[in-house]
DNA sequence: TGTACATCAGTGAACGCGCGTTCACTGATGTAC
DNA sequence: TGTACATCAGTGAACGCGCGTTCACTGATGTAC
């Protein structure tokens, strides 16, 4: 029995990996998140990419060409990931709220693509893929704006969308790195509730003070 | 003639410079913050700041022990410097707004200082002196925020001063990185006055939508 | 005033390390005939 | 059905580099007597 399982191990343990992996840049990307979530974009290095995902160190190159090309593939893969979670709220009457908070739960949920994403020194800001997906993205803060300004066709909201994204990005960039620590207790969503209602009475002030 | 200039300049470019430096620990302080300016947190060397400071890369460590430890320093010396720029609005009618601004200037003129301070992760949380520094930036901020809401003494104002604090950190990170470059003119005053503007009408809006 | 000595500040060589990238290669697959 | 060949994917050794840290040292300063 023993021998039995011992063989199964030694099988299962020695069997050789086919050469050709299937979809070896697929892994690699997945590895790549799961590590940026773990140590952070400034940490992160090919050769633990590479390792975590089991291949040799030089595969990387194949797929992406350099380290910025690997940045480029997830910065682009992630605002993906935001817009189809971010569009199915825009027909809500809450959209700009929901909207904030669902980039809130994503920055904290895929941290590993959300600091990527938004340090264009570490990709290539012109790739069109990227160019094309952070795009679809803003087009949906914008609509989400647009429709909580009650606007739905004209009339400036560059003000109220960068404010917007202001907030959630300060909040979860913020909370992220541990700086809420003391203020805040720890349960996103009842500090993001928290928030929500301190942008009420902060707008109510700011309108006072500008005169 | 000639002769004499040559003179001048071998004597200033040989002149010995002391053994003993002076206040070399300000001078890596300097050197280090001027080359977070710019070269960000996560490409900065221990190396190129004593360079830098034309010293030898071994100095660093006699006075800040490693590169945690001047970061320490550093994150330190910054709330100091926010704090005696945030400090003298608090008597202000208008304290939470003008606070708010000289935060985002802050950010934007001492790059290296901001992309420090809100990083634990790069220096040591429970120095005193930092505890010290910090502490007393938030007090400024909670301040301005009792005051903005009419409160002087008592009341809940965390979700207001969090609120506060994440559009201002917001803003500024945004703004940094280059993510606004589509939306916004590059002006910073000007762009800061769009976005006061933004969340006083965001404020209207999250108002209508928690209901 | 002079001398001995402790203390401190800064040096420069050396360490071991992990990194990104390159390159000739080999294993596997698919396609043409 | 079989064979030859082009193409692609992944390997592993090697490159040069800059890094943080250590360590025995030397130069300068200050203090005690």
């Amino acid at each position: 029995m023993s021998r039995f399982v011992a063989t199964l191990a030694r099988v299962a343990l020695t069997a050789p990996r086919p050469y050709h992996h299937g979809d070896l840049r697929r892994a690699l990307l997945t590895a790549a998140v799961a590590q940026l979530d773990e140590v952070g974009p400034s940490s992160v290095s090919l050769r633990d990419i590479a390792r975590r995902a089991g291949v040799s160190h030089a595969a990387p190159a194949h797929h992406f060409g350099d380290k910025t090309g690997l940045f480029t593939a997830i910065a682009a893969e992630g605002f993906g990931l935001l817009t189809s979670r971010t569009t199915p709220l825009v027909d809500r009457q809450d959209a700009l709220l929901q909207t904030g908070v669902v980039y809130v739960q994503f920055a904290v949920e895929h941290r590993g693509y959300f600091e990527v994403m938004f340090r264009p020194d570490l990709y290539r800001e012109a790739d069109p893929n990227l160019v094309c997906a952070r795009d679809k993205s803003l087009e949906v803060l914008y609509r989400a704006a647009r429709q909580g300004a009650g606007l739905p066709d004209g009339g400036d909201i560059t003000g109220l969308a960068v404010a917007a994204w202001s907030v959630v990005h300060g909040f979860a960039t913020l909370w992220l790195a541990g700086n809420f620590r003391e203020q805040l207790s720890g349960n996103l969503d009842a500090d993001a509730s928290i928030v929500a209602e301190g942008v009420a009475r902060l707008g109510e002030i700011i309108r006072r003070q500008i005169g």
